[in-house]
DNA sequence: CTATCTCGTTATCAAATGACAACTAACGAG
DNA sequence: CTCGTTAGTTGTCATTTGATAACGAGATAG
């Protein structure tokens, strides 16, 4: 087993399917929305119920507390989003997605998910078993 | 085979890639090289020989040929990549990596992938063949 | 009680990025 | 040759993003 041929296939793969994502979402576009604040939106989105704080998302989007903290105050005044706090620890501020912001952000992976069925339609379903089991595989053992 | 589950499956799949690609990536800075033009050299590392044109770098990057010029242009004073034009259409200029480029990004990934081995370093043969066999399938079908 | 630490906010600034208009040069069709 | 098109450049501007300092309020250890 050749590791640094995988290696090449693993790079030439995670861009393939950056370029995959970004065709599946590049005229997404909500309002004032910038692609920092879509960022923080489709975290909040896919941790649908799961409470997030402040910090927690900081860390997963890799920006500085203090620009988190201005973005999320932008998309609470655009409404999309609210906060609530800790009711043990009255520092910890949670955040989700507001019901408007929620609403927006389904309506807009319908699109998303439109797209992806239509990419995989002519996919018979032992195949689409046998894609589901590399996803799965290749999500526990190397991402 | 329910395909909305694929699609969430799908969803989780993409950011664990993104993710992990940061995770690999994040510390690797060269010199005074900004994101984007980090982009830009590696999508031309990852290209090898073939010969790109400021056009297609435009398309690929998702950026406009103005500012992909500009981008282009000061990785240039920077001794990083080079142009040259195409002898049968000379308006049409090719873009490369330097020698210095070059080494730059293959000190850069060798790094990238010393981590990338360390993540996969306990697995078996056998299972990195499934694994290699894995991306093709997804790489072949839906990215 | 009082340091110290954590979580978050506010303000400010510089740099990076994106968008667009105006332009040159080369090609290609008629 | 002329006109329209393609490839790329230059310049300018507003917005977005990243970085950092200074602060406040709540927790926590000694």
């Amino acid at each position: 087993m050749d590791r640094s041929e995988l290696f090449r296939d693993f790079i030439a793969f995670t861009a393939s399917v950056l370029e995959t994502k970004h065709d599946f979402t590049k005229d997404i576009r909500i309002e004032g929305i910038t692609p920092v604040q879509y960022g923080i939106l489709e975290y909040l989105f896919a941790h649908r119920d799961e409470p997030v704080t402040i910090s927690e998302m900081s860390d997963c989007q890799h920006m500085s507390l203090p620009n988190t903290s201005r973005e999320l105050r932008k998309l609470g005044e655009k409404g999309l989003c609210e906060k609530f706090s800790d009711s043990e620890d009255k520092r910890k501020q949670y955040i989700r997605l507001s019901p408007e912001g929620q609403a927006r952000m389904a309506e807009a992976f319908r699109k998303v998910e439109a797209r992806f069925l239509e990419r995989i339609r002519g996919i018979s379903d032992e195949e689409l078993a046998e894609l589901a089991r590399a996803i799965r595989l290749l999500d526990g053992k190397v991402f």
